[in-house]
DNA sequence: AATACGTGGCC
DNA sequence: TGGCCAAGTAT
């Protein structure tokens, strides 16, 4: 490249990257077509759902979700329990119960209006920096800096940002916002996301294939797969718990947890503490005659992993107990998280 | 600022 | 196969 110019140029990777979305843009569900209007709920929903998490994974959820509840007005008055149900197995629950909290609020404060400006968004539950960003620009054409992992990746790289994260962020956001263009704002946030998708990856990026290689500073430099740099990871740690199956009449015991914290509003099997050592039959839901099953249930958190043991009970008379006697043989529709579905799938095989 | 908060796919 | 990673938010 010509060495007399100053790289990375904001005008020359706007036009570029933009040019190269007209050609390489995904088509998805929630994505409008080079000339259609975006529908703000099915934006806002499908930012909502792809926060950490995956396309492949939202994409048939997605789909299931706006089939059911179309628009803003038939979410704001769903059922709570369903809505919880619906996004099992989705993970980071809290952005179900802001969904329905987010809806009620346009309904009730906005007219059932979706509000356009970034900061009124990001009043709205469950719509952060990002997520409101994101909206403001692919729903409504607003200039918004989009910050999400992928920028954060290309733009590291762009400029060659070698502060680790999370303190880089700062830097990274400035630099996002001078790349940033007034026009096709939806369309750049977009195009930066796809880019790092698909071309600028974590490990082994594609930058014979990128359109801003020419405009890259850690790709002249020589090794762009090595930012943006990360701050160690911690070790989890190991809990234990056990979970508590108790049959009776072809329904199975299950519970409602607590609507904040892990799972907070999901429906589960019956656990005791989840501690550091296994528990045993530490807090079962009812007294009866337990037996603990040999095999155990391993499951990975975010932040700890977990082995649960299974005690099982049923078959004779017992005391009253707290929770829904939910039918075995529909227990796919309960919305059981996976770590419960897991430890069901474990028992009914009769080898947990 | 640091931590809590899920899950599934990929190599 | 186990670690890494994903269109983050709330507190």
């Amino acid at each position: 490249m010509d060495a007399t110019r100053s790289y990375p140029d904001a005008a020359a990777i706007s036009a570029l990257l933009l040019a190269w979305y007209d050609r390489h843009r995904r088509v998805l569900p929630w994505r409008a077509l080079p000339g259609e209007t975006a529908d703000p709920y099915r934006v806002w929903l499908s930012e909502v759902m792809l926060q950490q998490t995956t396309v492949a994974a939202v994409r048939p959820r997605f789909a299931a979700w706006v089939a059911r509840w179309p628009d803003f007005a038939s979410l704001a008055a769903a059922e709570e329990a369903e809505v919880m149900a619906a996004w099992a197995g989705l993970g980071y629950y809290a952005r179900a119960r802001n969904l329905v909290a987010a809806a009620k609020a346009v309904v009730a404060d906005h007219g059932g209006v979706f509000p356009q400006d970034e900061a009124v968004l990001r009043t709205l539950p469950g719509l952060g920096a990002y997520t409101a960003a994101a909206v403001a620009a692919i729903a409504f054409g607003r200039r918004a800096v989009v910050v999400d992992a992928n920028v954060e990746r290309v733009v590291a790289r762009l400029f060659a940002i070698r502060q680790p994260l999370p303190q880089a962020r700062v830097a990274i956001r400035a630099a996002a916002d001078t790349i940033t263009p007034d026009a096709r704002a939806g369309d750049f946030a977009q195009a930066m996301m796809d880019l790092g998708s698909a071309i600028c990856t974590p490990k082994k990026p594609s930058c014979l294939l990128c359109p801003l290689a020419a405009e890259c500073r850690a790709r002249h430099e020589g090794s762009p797969d090595a930012l943006p740099v990360k701050a160690a990871k911690k070790a989890k740690p190991q809990r234990h718990g056990t979970i508590f199956w108790l049959e009776r009449d072809g329904a199975v015991l299950l519970v409602t947890r607590p609507g904040k914290g892990l799972l907070g509003g999901m429906r589960a099997l019956p656990t005791g503490p989840w501690s550091d050592a296994p528990p045993g039959l530490a807090d079962a839901p009812v007294t009866a005659d337990w037996q603990m099953r040999n095999a155990t249930v391993a499951h990975g958190f975010t932040h700890f992993d977990i082995e649960l043991a299974l005690a099982v009970a049923g078959g004779q008379a017992h005391q009253a107990a707290e929770g829904e006697w939910w039918p075995i043989a529909e227990l796919d529709r309960a919305g059981l998280p996976t770590l419960f579905a897991k430890a069901a799938a474990a028992i009914m095989r009769k080898d947990g």
